[in-house]
DNA sequence: CTTTTAATTTTGTGATCACAAAATTGTGAT
DNA sequence: ATCACAATTTTGTGATCACAAAATTAAAAG
């Protein structure tokens, strides 16, 4: 049976300050971010409410928020369950990404500060750091904040939820295929990103980011292997 | 006071077969499409339940979903309003339109036939008419589904929902400026698109969305024209 | 008249319930 | 066994209520 398999949610720690919609929020993106709910995985209220032990009410407005993201997928019958990925869909989420995330770094260009970029250095040496040790749930983490910060340094820009979405839809595939594939390796092209950056060089820097991401989706070059990995 | 001024919505007309959350939730949409509700409007579950004639459910539903595509603004204090444009954020989200769209475009070119071609033919056609005519509203909405017409021609696309979303945050603004505006006029580079599509030329359809796109924005082009009417 | 403070109202949040539609299970016939 | 159909359970939707936080208004003091 797929649609009610038995799944483990991390269990975020609940901030009083906040309220009980924002934490299962975070705590179901969390999940999907982690690929903790499988694709196709069928997603009801009551049984959320049942798992996070809060009453139904937090879990509809959190679960219409994520489908609004994208990072669930409501059905004509109003049922909501984890998308399932497609070999095509992958292919336009990564060109989606590139279009967008090439786009925003340019923009933060300008804005861009010695204390914005000792961030983003520090954030890729640990990421060398998690890539040594095999973290690949440290590597995705990091790798995430290293773009956010570049383009968040634009105190105008508005790309970020956008973008936010389509790694919210590619990181539960992401995950399963990085983790079913033991060869995963990703090429640093932080140290180019960073050094365009140094030159003040627009061009340079939306090559780097560009090839930053197809490198990190490589590993599902191959049809091939990008149909083995879907099948998984 | 800026916080509750009165409003007229639009009600459209209740589907039977649609939920009550849906209903309202496209009505909402279309009123923030059309100005209906200005920028820095204060939006309150039960004010909105009173108006659309409804209970408060559907309206929380609702809103936490306009707000999840950026439609609606969720401050601090939990409150929730149209957000304000301010100039750095127009430019930004045309940028932002033009990355996404151009893309978009390109990649849905291998998909056009003659039925979607000849589709867009007549949108256009109809969006000089209602230009000829002064129907604003009416040239706004041909616009949009003209360009919705060609991205979705793909059949993998999942650029349309933060497509939507950008002209979502455009709309409200776009609508008074061109009220305000008696000059308001678009040089058509529909014709340029089309013509681009049938020599399949993907640098020359992404160079005449892009123009169409800055185009139909070029009325706020100059920093006082902006600021003027940002102030309206 | 302005500022501070207290009283009042408004508002979002979350819980609980009723209901209809959908999915699931159970039962029977072929 | 396999399929059709009825009984049962599960599920999303929407309404109503209680409560605390926030905003607004009223009152009082400077």
């Amino acid at each position: 049976m797929d649609k009610h398999s038995p799944i483990h949610i991390t269990l975020e720690q609940r901030d009083e300050a906040v309220t009980i919609t924002q934490w299962v929020y975070s705590t179901l993106r969390q999940a999907l971010m982690l690929g903790q709910l499988p694709p196709g995985r069928a997603v009801t209220i009551r049984e959320m409410a049942a798992l996070l032990d809060v009453s139904p009410m937090p879990i509809r407005e959190a679960l219409r928020q994520l489908a609004a993201e994208g990072a669930l997928e409501i059905l004509g019958n109003r049922r909501v369950m984890v998308p399932r990925m497609t070999a095509m869909k992958f292919s336009e989420l990564v060109g989606a990404r590139v279009a967008l995330e090439s786009h925003a770094a340019v923009q933060a260009l300008p804005y861009m500060t010695e204390s914005t970029l000792s961030q983003m250095r520090t954030l890729d040496q640990q990421t060398d750091e998690a890539e040594a040790a095999g973290d690949i749930e440290s590597v995705m983490r990091l790798n995430q904040a290293f773009h956010r910060t570049l383009y968040s340094a634009n105190p105008h820009q508005v790309t970020m939820p956008p973008i936010e979405s389509l790694w919210l839809q590619l990181a539960a595939f992401m995950r399963v295929a990085a983790a079913n594939l033991d060869t995963y390796y990703q090429v640093d092209r932080h140290h180019e990103a960073i050094q365009a950056i140094l030159n003040k060089d627009p061009a340079a820097l939306q090559l780097s980011i560009t090839a930053d991401i197809r490198d990190g989706c490589a590993f599902a070059s191959s049809p091939e292997t990008l149909k083995e990995l879907l099948s998984a």
